[in-house]
DNA sequence: CGGTTAATCAACCCATAAGTTGAATATGCT
DNA sequence: AGCATATTCAACTTATGGGTTGATTAACCG
């Protein structure tokens, strides 16, 4: 599978996004970032397995811990793929733009 | 599955992004969409029920065709999304501006 | 050394995704 | 009416995703 696939993927979870926002405000071990979930640890442990192969995260070895580290770097690609497309969903206000001009040209 | 989620993995297929790639374009029938991939029309036409789930494109019916229109509105709320991860992956940048202080600090 | 804690591995279940082929529906053309 | 075209529906296969439980590995603590 391609990178950008890869990461959509990944994004595609909202328990995976929470892991990531979790890591945005700092490094956690897997207990700490499955704390707040209804679900396994293992599960948990499953769902880092896809943020590293996506390579939104990275893991350290700290004794019997393996740190959670965010890696943004993907994210810029997703960044600027959804850029291409920014002009669409702005169009909306271009189409305002032109109808106003439209309308003060008829009056 | 949330919105987001939803968007997240509609996206986390090469064929669909290629298909709003066209889309981009302009206007397109599904028999147009599915000329370039080596794939049945049937599975090109599962996909753009994927795309129209996630609110990523809206159909018209012209007789028999049935037209495919980006909207890019959800799109946005990708956007919104990883921009707020912006900070990390220009981190590096910060770093070395926090690097380039201290060391003039220390001179 | 023995027990506790952190995390992973392994096997399994169930649901869904992505593709196929074949049939059905609906519109246009002559 | 009858045929061709555009698209969808339906049934099926195969693979994968997200979850479970139970066993295993590895490090620390007393």
């Amino acid at each position: 599978m391609d990178r950008l696939s890869e990461v959509f993927s990944a994004l595609a979870d909202p328990t995976r996004r929470a892991i990531l926002a979790r890591l945005a405000e700092g490094e956690a071990t897997v207990n700490e970032l499955a704390e707040p979930f209804p679900i396994s640890l293992q599960a948990v442990s499953k769902h880092l397995k896809v943020l590293e192969r996506a390579g939104l995260i990275t893991r350290g070895i700290h004794a019997q811990w393996r740190p959670c580290r965010l890696d943004a770097a993907p994210l810029r690609g997703v960044a600027e793929w959804v850029t291409e497309y920014r002009r669409f969903w702005e169009e909306r206000y271009d189409e305002l733009g032109t109808y106003l001009t439209k309308i003060q040209k008829e009056n």
